[in-house]
DNA sequence: ACCTTACTGCGACAATGTCGCATTGTCAAG
DNA sequence: CTTGACAATGCGACATTGTCGCAGTAAGGT
């Protein structure tokens, strides 16, 4: 089990919550998974795994970990929310519209520092934010 | 009706579609809107006009719309894809996650720019971009 | 071992699309 | 103006992605 899943599950267990079959699952699959997982990506793993859960406890337990700040929701084009493991920097993701691979992409200081500008700039108070690249991969270019 | 509901309208007709009642209430709804509109959103204005149309009718209108460059799809945080007519300049928006309400955010250079270097860092060759912006607007913080 | 209550499975339901097919409506050629 | 091709529509069935209430299960502190 990586680190993070590991760090994952004190984070839950310190915040009241316990430590179950599923639960241990899909934070291992999140921890495993190169890309963002949507929910029924997370549910064919612990299939696959022969954790057998529940496709509403899938769903409970991904808001759950999204709720505790221990992964973060993504969304790209298609319609299923994605999540991944919090544990490293903030970063986004550039998604290859022809095979579907999604990369990390760096948080870069002058991103951020426009999104602060235009927060200024409009009196709005930003909590977060998404920025996602589509395009071609260097593969499929 | 607007300068950019007739636009549209004739770069469809210059692109083999054709004028129908529907799509033209659909784009009239999208030229009118202060903020991007779901699909069930769309329905309901044409429905309150008194344009009967069908559920399947206005998601496709709504696709090929999207795909003639007439439309941008738009995704926020909610479940549902949001559309805006593409008339006017590249922008993103600033979401509040209280009131719901959207205002327009300007396209900063250095954002744009700061895109074009990541692109060039991995390779990735971008063909768009999201970059939405949630959290209190003013009249909310 | 026992109690509390977080968690689970089940099943019903809701929201958001998607698709095939028969019918209708546009529009331009004749 | 009529008419033929085919774009567009309505209808209905179905798929995907969630959400919710409730009764039963089990984790973990005492
Ligand atoms: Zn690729
Ligand atoms: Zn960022
Ligand atoms: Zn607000
Ligand atoms: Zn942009």
């Amino acid at each position: 089990m990586k680190k993070t899943a590991h760090a994952a599950l004190e984070k839950l267990k310190s915040g009241g919550r316990r430590l179950t079959a599923a639960r241990r699952a899909v934070i291992e699959a999140l921890a495993e998974a190169e890309a963002p997982l949507s929910a029924s990506e997370v549910l064919g793993i612990l299939v696959k795994r022969g954790v057998g859960a529940d496709r509403a406890t899938v769903y409970r337990e991904l808001e759950a970990l999204s709720e505790a700040g221990i992964a973060v929701t993504v969304r790209f084009e298609s319609r299923a929310a994605r999540f991944e493991l919090a544990g490293g920097a903030h970063h986004h993701h550039a998604v290859c519209v022809k095979c579907e691979a999604v990369s990390d992409v760096e948080a870069d200081a002058e991103l951020e520092a426009a999104e602060r500008r235009i927060a200024r700039r409009s009196g709005f108070k930003v909590l977060r934010h998404s920025f996602e690249l589509f395009g071609l991969c260097a593969d499929c270019r």
